[in-house]
DNA sequence: GAATTAAATTAGGCAAACCTAATCTTTTTA
DNA sequence: TAAAAAGATTAGGTTTGCCTAATTTAATTC
């Protein structure tokens, strides 16, 4: 009979995690992905994954993959939403850099109550974008809509601004920043490769060939 | 042959805890008093003032009590610190009220970075002291001196200025804010009566009675 | 100083989240 | 389609930090 026991950290980052995962596969998810994501044994997560279950956060289907609830896609949102916040406002109100301010957001999206995140989140401005240009969720859990393209996708020629750099670790970060591939930047694809191949990429500073795993975690409007 | 594990969540409040106690007592702490002030049973205080011991954190007396080893001493410090640094940056910084940071700090004190926190301190204008007239250690741990007493101490017609509020539950400090006792508030104590009685006070506004054990958590200078 | 009471410790357990090794299932490949 | 490889689950353990009940030690009181 026992539910809702309490939202603990693990519980939080596992949704986070299936959260993420099944944004870009659309299937369900396998355990080894989230073992994979969370570098965690996969039989630690299979134990998990069916406890969540039984609480009702995810459906699990033996040997197929989980998905997420609406009880756990709400948490996971929230979870996201706390992140977020935290990272910008580490950014912006104590000037700390995009690099750094990741791993701090991981751990402090667990404690940091509701009270103070939505302080945080009034002192910024009620902003809608985080600073990796990763849209922000409203209290309720909803997105602001909004249409880009990822680098792979995005038409040749054409001048193009960085609006987003997807969850990318911070020596992968330094690498693009290096580039001058950072949020509001501008730059043109000049041409793109066949078979998945490396873009060549024009900056007002600059040209210079972009892999295209770099090229699907960067969305321009 | 274990040794240096990790500062867990329950060390902290723990050290912590065993500071404030031997802070207002001299004496060594009793585990009934870290089963009070934690709300833990006697039993686990028992068992978790073994293993503190035994990993160098504290010395324990069978029977007699405990001593923080200057190990110990450090981390229970550092712990406050960000403790105070936290509730300041949130009254001062997200306009949160003196009543509901405690219960804030509480938690994140365990979880927000040395970065972080000295970030918070240097955009709080590196302060010595917080919210609560409390004073804050520096980086090494070391408190700025200060010379002040209790108001249960304080001589009798001398006007007085509030310092510190030690540590009250939110309805004791509401209590005394409608009593206009908050921090830099100007006061005179008009008698004391003998036996630990309470305190004929006199501020700006009114006259009131004080209860000694009120007295003996307000400072000032 | 013996009996009572209070404080502290020991004994035995539990839940959360991990782990490794062994054992299925499912998918691929020959 | 049978064998091999990959993926997932089960079985059995560990660590942390907590709990209740029973027992032991220390401090009071008669
Ligand atoms: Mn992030
Ligand atoms: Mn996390
Ligand atoms: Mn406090
Ligand atoms: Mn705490």
């Amino acid at each position: 009979m026992a539910e809702k026991i309490n939202e603990s950290i693990a519980l939080q980052d596992y949704l986070k995690a299936i959260y993420k995962l099944a944004e870009k596969s659309d299937d369900a998810v396998s355990t080894s992905a989230i073992a994979e994501r969370l570098q965690i044994a996969q039989a630690s997560v299979t134990g998990m994954v069916k406890k969540l279950a039984e609480q009702g956060y995810i459906e699990h289907k033996p040997y197929k993959g989980v998905n997420l609830t609406t009880q756990g896609h709400q948490i996971a949102i929230q979870t996201i939403r706390r992140h977020r916040i935290i990272e910008l406002f580490l950014v912006e109100q104590l000037e700390m850099s995009w690099d750094e301010v990741h791993d701090e957001a991981e751990v402090l999206e667990h404690s940091v109550s509701d009270k103070v995140v939505n302080r945080m989140w009034e002192v910024l401005g009620c902003p809608d974008e985080d600073p990796h240009g990763s849209p922000i969720p409203n209290l309720k859990g909803e997105f602001k809509p909004q249409r880009r393209f990822t680098l792979a996708d995005a038409p040749v020629g054409q001048l193009l601004e960085i609006a987003r750099i997807k969850d990318k670790s911070p020596e992968e970060l330094r690498y693009l920043e290096g580039l001058g591939l950072v949020l509001n930047a501008h730059l043109t694809i000049e041409d793109r490769a066949p078979f998945q191949g490396p873009l060549l990429i024009k900056t007002p500073e600059r040209m210079f060939a972009l892999d295209n795993a770099f090229a699907q975690a960067i969305w321009v409007v």
